[in-house]
RNA sequence: GCGCCCGUAGCUCAGUAGGAUAGAGCAACAGACUUCUAAUCUGUGGGUCAGGGGUUCGAAUCCCUUCGGGCGCGCCA
């Protein structure tokens, strides 16, 4: 819909330059304004060409809208400092919801300008324990996003990088065998570095089932980092699953070491002359470019770091040249933002490309007081625990309504209760009970007319609603432009409370006036595609009934 | 000490390439079920947008600064 106007406004602009030299800006804003007195679009393109004409806004708006007639507007105003008010036409309106109704489904599924080849890396936890709420977090901005992107016609990869090499694995195994050995009643001391989580005792259960001699060798150690690993990404791979999201691809890092990649890496880098040497280890130059420090990629004994490898997978990365890469991370790593971006610009790539999206911590509270311990880990609260006790909708319906950056308070209790303090139920029961309406009406005779219509639809609710249809693709852009999927959950629910003050107040099946009947039927069946598709891209299911 | 993020109603949060008189939900209070689902609706009250300064026609939004909170500052991952 802003689209429309756009597109004839700039046309306008178009027909002005032949007499006056009128420059469309590179930006201008049509938005819905505050008020209903202020129309129903707005646009500011008089304020911010005011700028570059040097001319008074209110005169430039003037020169735009004297003359300038569209069917689709009843009245076009100018006020305050200058903005351009568009009043629509309700028959218009109307009839451009009746064009767009005859292929909804395209109308709900709007292709952006230009596809690009987008990858996406988001949730990306060590495999040496289970996925907190934290990760649940990133997970369901990362698949939102994914989803929406693809609807959009964007080609999405999603991947996930397993850091599955270097001493945090080691210290997975070592934990494994100790805890094993105390199982056997032997006594052992932990080291520091040691996991100490419940889980660690059941995946040592599991490891004694395959070995009963439990030494502390080098050779042992790997057995069990590995076989601690696989368990432990196979529950983060279930509780994605459970989650609603879905990768293309789990990235493991250890394979770049053993394909070579990571030396390969470092050599590409010191031909290049971007890495020197100094207290025996190995320097990349970072300096050089966005970061306050250079780091070291091999270590003094012969290790890589872990930049070093994530330096390589980055570069891997960029070698499949896709249009946009984004990252999603704990908003812990936010101090690991220049060096990689400084590494990706040092091998010659565009680090421009690379959005780097933080998301804020999770606090869990349960009745308002803070959750810090959880009986079965020990130290932190799992996403499968929380996940069994308040269900993934409402799991994700609370994570998608706030923005990436802001730090969220998460009360299981809160998100758990089947009320609107709720509004994940808010919104579905929309859709279900649009459903039973359907249902009503077909008892009585009453079908969905194979031909929508619109026409009888001239109250205040409806004008509403139709215009928050049309509003749609206009949200998926957003969310497109901005990488923030809560711009939808946001939209879903005000078109939710549309919809219930809406019911509340009229009635949609009425067995004397058939044809009003029809046309209120009809919009309700927009309306529940329409939710459907909005909940489906927030990975959300919609009951048939509640 | 340095860096990043945050600070909006009692609570949880929207408000995004500067725009018009500051927005929801919850909580509080007062109402609406003989009706297509009350997991709903209608109404009322509630604000120094943390404080201060600056930029300009215009600032919750941009800049500086103070305060408060979170997170980072390894040859850890």
């Amino acid at each position: 819909m802003k689209k429309i106007i756009k597109d004839i406004l700039l046309k306008r602009l178009d027909e002005l330059n032949s007499s006056l030299p009128v420059q469309a800006p590179d930006f201008f804003e049509i938005e819905v304004p505050k008020k209903k007195e202020f129309g129903d679009f707005s646009t500011n393109i008089a304020l911010v060409l005011s700028k570059s004409m040097k001319k008074n806004p209110r005169e430039i708006a003037t020169l735009i809208v004297s003359e300038f007639k569209n069917d689709l507007f009843s009245k076009i105003e100018i006020a305050g400092p200058g903005f351009i008010n568009f009043f629509l036409n309700d028959s218009m309106v109307r009839k451009i919801l009746e064009d767009r109704s005859e292929n909804f489904d395209y109308f709900l599924s709007p292709k952006s300008e230009n596809k690009k080849r987008i990858f996406i890396e988001y949730v990306s936890a060590n495999p040496t324990g289970p996925l907190h709420v934290g990760h649940g977090r990133g997970a369901c901005i990362g698949s939102s996003l994914s989803n929406i992107l693809k609807e959009l016609g964007h080609e999405i990869h999603q991947e996930f990088y397993i850091n599955d090499a270097g001493s945090q694995i080691k210290n997975l195994g070592l934990s494994i065998i100790l805890r094993a050995k105390e199982l056997k009643g032997e006594n052992v001391e932990y080291t520091k570095d040691c996991y100490m989580g419940e889980y660690i005792t059941d995946i040592a259960r599991e490891f004694m089932k395959k070995y009963d001699n439990l030494d502390i060798s080098e050779y042992f150690i790997n057995e069990a980092s590995r076989f601690g690993k696989n368990l432990v990404l196979g529950w983060i791979k279930k509780d994605l699953e459970d989650f609603g999201v879905n990768f293309d691809n789990f990235q493991s890092e250890l394979e770049l070491f053993e394909r070579g990649y990571v030396n390969e890496c470092i050599k590409v880098m010191r031909n290049k002359g971007l890495i020197y040497e100094k207290d025996g280890a190995l320097w990349f130059k970072s300096t050089d470019f966005l970061d306050d420090k250079d780091r070291v990629m091999v270590k003094e004994n012969g290790e890589k770091t872990y930049f070093a490898s994530d330096v390589a997978y980055h570069k891997l990365k960029f070698e499949r040249d896709y249009d946009i890469y984004i990252n999603i991370w704990g908003a812990d790593h936010h101090g690991y933002v220049p060096r990689v971006k400084s590494a990706i610009k040092a091998l010659g790539y565009d680090e421009s490309k690379l959005k780097i999206l933080m998301v804020q911590m999770v606090s869990l509270f349960r009745d308002g007081k803070p959750v810090t311990m959880s009986k079965r880990t020990g130290d932190f609260v799992t996403l499968r625990e929380v996940l069994d006790e308040v269900g993934k909708e409402p799991m994700r319906f609370t994570f998608l309504t706030r923005k990436h950056d802001s730090p969220l308070d998460f009360d299981i209790e809160l998100v758990k209760q089947k009320t609107s303090d709720n509004p994940v139920f808010y919104v579905q029961y929309m859709y279900a009970r649009i459903n039973s309406v359907f249902k009503v009406a077909e008892e009585r005779g009453i079908k969905i007319p194979a031909k929508l219509s619109f026409n009888r639809l001239t109250l205040e609710e409806e004008r509403e609603l139709i215009k928050q249809i049309l509003a749609f693709p206009d949200v998926l852009f957003d969310v497109e432009f901005f990488l923030e999927p809560h711009l939808l959950t946001y939209y879903l629910i005000n078109l939710a409370q549309l919809f219930h003050s809406y019911y509340n107040a009229h009635r949609f099946i009425n067995g004397n006036d058939i044809e009003l009947t029809n046309c209120r039927l009809s919009l309700l069946f927009l309306l529940q595609k329409l939710i459907k598709k909005g909940l489906y891209l927030l990975g959300i299911e919609t009951p048939e009934r509640m």
